[in-house]
DNA sequence: CTCCGGTGGG
DNA sequence: CCCACGGGAG
């Protein structure tokens, strides 16, 4: 039937993923995403946030804010370097710019979040990832944590940290890995918001790109901290 | 695979 | 000083 729901993933289990999400909120207490005042905000955010610090997008969006363009027919019709210029601590501000655009178009269009809540999740994911510079991650954000429909974010960090778990290979695509999670947690907006929220703490703070082992809550059960790193390392 | 990019941390 | 950052398009 479903051509486009990959099989879900054998490494990731619901008992798995409950551990998981159980021990990062131990860690670092309730996240409570996604920081924002609205949920256009949300849309906003998920663009200037694609390969991004957060603490530069809370920046860039207060500039906006000041700049009275922190709304979709502002943000429109303003000038484009106007909007640059103020998001210009997010990086990528040329592209970015672009692609606010585009998504507020699209957003006009669709009846804002009245009339884009009134569609299905799939309908409403599609015509997110038609807007040119709206991947898989930025809809999914906006998916879940402004239309809040059960979707799993699948992030660099995701990958980075089920891998060293030893979960999953790492190289698998991204509808696998959205759809193994979904899967195994079953339809659930508040885990999937709270599990993302803080796989995205642990990938900042502890997994890093150099892990910080010591320091972190899952090292017991961790197949990278128990020294099985990939790679012919001596 | 390359480009887009300012900013704070190591 | 370098580098990594809630990615995506051409």
């Amino acid at each position: 039937m479903s051509t486009t729901a990959p099989r879900p993933h054998p490494g990731l289990t619901e008992e798995r993923l409950a551990w998981l999400l159980e021990r990062l909120v131990a860690h670092h207490g309730e996240q409570h995403w996604w920081p924002a005042e609205t949920a256009f905000e949300v849309l906003v955010g998920a663009i200037l946030t694609q390969n991004t610090a957060w603490s530069h997008v809370e920046r860039a969006m207060e500039q906006l804010r000041v700049a009275g363009l922190l709304d979709p027919v502002a943000l429109i019709e303003a000038d484009p370097e106007e909007v640059a210029t103020a998001i210009r601590p997010a990086g990528y501000f040329n592209v970015k710019t672009r692609r606010l655009r585009n998504l507020c178009i699209t957003y006009l269009q669709e009846g804002c979040m009245e009339g884009m809540q009134l569609q299905r999740t799939e309908a409403l994911r599609e015509k997110l990832l038609a807007v040119n510079g709206v991947g898989r991650e930025t809809a999914d954000d906006i998916l879940l944590y402004a239309f809040h429909r059960p979707v799993f974010v699948v992030d660099a960090y995701t990958r980075r940290i089920l891998q060293r778990l030893g979960w999953i290979q790492g190289d698998e695509g991204y509808e696998r890995l959205r759809g193994g999670v979904e899967a195994a947690l079953g339809p659930n907006t508040a885990a999937f918001n709270e599990l993302h929220a803080q796989i995205v703490a642990l990938g900042k703070d502890t997994c890093r790109p150099t892990p910080r082992c010591p320091d972190c809550p899952l090292n017991a059960a961790c197949a990278h901290a128990a020294g099985d790193a990939a790679g012919p390392a001596a």
